[in-house]
RNA sequence: GGUCUCGUGGCCGAGCGGCUAGGCACCGGUCUGCAAAACCGUAUACUCCGGUUCGAAUCCGGACGAGACCUCCA
């Protein structure tokens, strides 16, 4: 690690801020559950990728060598509010009429394209479910050979009263069994389960299914949970260091991820648990089912009916990482306006920083406000914190352009470094493009020209008149000491 | 119903025992032919009621309100 901050990490398992030493020196080992890709990823689920793409570009920048894991759950049963398995995948396949395996593909495209729209680091390895079927049955079968599985009727299930006798059930979440049996709802008569918590390794295929694999026990599917415990073994090892994902995948599906960890190799896989808080609408979890989502290249296209404007995806990621990643979020209109305004802010003195004239000497020191970024950085991965030093950096250089402040040649040099590694490789904020159009550029120039002529004889009818049709054609005109701009 | 989290100025959102968070909006100023833009500056806050403390937005208890999980979810 190459700050002098030593980083700080808020673990779930333990509820507190704790030192962060790898396994591993100078190596991190990070899995982080990715999407079900049975529909397209909405901005929510976006939210937590952005976040831990914040995190991930944080560990790299302190120096760490990072392999950084997210899965694809394209396969796989899971308990529906009935207590049912149910094949999402299989079901979204069905009311399209097509084959599970291209309601994958299609949204996987999707999502590998939405990751390039919000800039997201390509993980090292980005395994899928249904390649890795083995891989979970040779963890299924350990399980049960550990004596904390068993059998029934072509199915898995996992077995959490002998399980509790040496392990506890409940370490993230804090739940206790007792208490969540009198909290849970009749089961149905046909449930094959021993005990009321225990929970599918492998579910025995239905006449419907359209994916089913070859198993041990019979032709069916994995359960929900087994994937990650199988991947992230395979790829991080049976323990790593930092396990991430979604607050609400905290109970069942991190829990039981550690007991099967637990109950075939022994160790929880991960030593420190991240959780990334709920984006949410009108004070409520960003969801499907609530139906107050919208999707990611919506906000970008415009065509979202929860906004009235468009907001680049620079944008709506910097509006994101102004909230702290265990904090929820509140996305509305008047909030993205605001951080896009601030958005601007910090990419026009990003641009100032590159023209400012060198001193003999500086009158202020640099490495007070890159300190400040990097302590924000290590504590528990403060963006929001971190950007507001930004901005106050952003303030110097302003003072320095307006000759209030002053820095050497090489100090400059090093402001301009810093702060573009803290805005694109941390933050993953790229200025905005502008698409400038050749031939209109050369007409507006002209214009401009034309307007700066009116204006030095005085001819305030003709400037105004160009000032203000260029306004109605969505042109603005900025006059300033240097000259005059448009956008 | 059970478990847990949260309630900060007009908005979003940090902080979590004593020190201006930040952004946006507002207001004032600089600049400008005017305006816009840009820059500078001031002001405004910790849901309520108790308690602990020299001192609490920050810790403890209670009330009210909101949310999450307990069922698929990032």
């Amino acid at each position: 690690m190459k700050s002098d901050h030593q980083l700080v990490i808020y673990n779930s398992l333990s509820g507190k801020k704790e030192n962060f030493v790898p396994l591993h020196e100078d190596h991190v080992g990070m899995y982080v559950c990715g999407p079900t890709l049975y529909s397209e990823p909405h901005m929510g689920n976006m939210r937590t990728f952005i976040n831990f793409d914040f995190i991930y570009r944080c560990l790299l920048y302190l120096g760490y060598k990072v392999k950084y894991v997210r899965n694809i759950t394209d396969a796989g049963h899971i308990t529906n509010s009935a207590g049912q398995e149910v094949d999402s995948i299989g079901s979204a396949a069905r009311s399209a009429q097509v084959q599970s395996l291209e309601i994958v593909y299609t949204y996987n495209v999707k999502f590998q394209e939405l990751q390039r729209v919000y800039n997201l680091l390509p993980p090292s390895i980005e395994p899928t479910a249904t390649a890795h079927i083995q891989e979970q049955i040779e963890v299924i079968e350990q399980i049960i050979e550990n004596g904390f599985a068993y059998v029934v009727n072509g199915s898995v299930y996992f077995d959490v009263k002998t399980y509790m006798q040496q392990h506890n059930y409940g370490a993230l979440s804090g739940r206790k069994v007792d208490e969540l049996e009198q909290e849970t709802r009749t089961l149905n008569a046909q449930d094959e389960k021993r005990f009321f918590a225990d929970f599918a390794l492998w579910k025995k295929a239905n006449p419907e299914d359209m994916q089913v694999w070859r198993s041990p026990w019979g032709n069916g599917n994995p359960g929900w949970h087994i994937e990650c415990t199988a991947m992230s073994t395979k790829y991080l090892g049976k323990q790593f260091d930092i396990h991430g994902g979604g607050l609400d995948l905290k109970f069942p599906h991190h829990e039981d991820e550690i007991a099967q960890n637990c109950g075939s190799f022994g160790c929880n896989p991960a030593r420190y648990w991240m959780h990334a808080n709920m984006l949410n609408v009108n004070g409520q979890k960003m969801s499907k089912s609530f139906g107050n989502y919208f999707l990611p290249k919506e906000i970008v296209d415009g065509t979202s009916n929860l906004f009235t404007k468009s907001f680049p995806a620079a944008v709506v990621r910097f509006f994101m990482l102004q909230a702290h990643y265990r904090s929820t979020l509140d996305i509305t209109e008047e909030a993205l306006n605001a951080s896009e305004k601030g958005f601007e802010r910090l990419m026009e003195g990003l641009s100032l920083l590159e023209k400012l004239a060198p001193s003999s000497t500086s009158s202020f020191e640099v490495a007070k406000i890159l300190s400040a970024a990097e302590a924000a950085i290590c504590d528990d991965f403060n963006a929001p914190i971190l950007i507001a030093s930004l901005f106050d950096a952003v303030k110097y250089i302003h003072a320095i352009n307006e000759g209030k402040e002053q820095l050497t040649q090489e100090d400059l040099l090093w402001f301009n470094q810093a702060m573009h590694a803290f805005v694109q490789e941390v933050l993953g904020i790229e200025p905005s493009k502008k698409e400038e159009n050749q031939r209109l550029s050369g007409v507006m120039d002209m214009v401009i020209t034309l307007r700066q002529q009116a204006r030095e004889q005085k001819d305030w009818t003709t400037s105004d008149m160009i000032r203000d049709g260029l306004a109605k054609a969505g042109i603005q005109i900025k006059d300033s000491k240097d000259g005059t701009s448009w956008s």
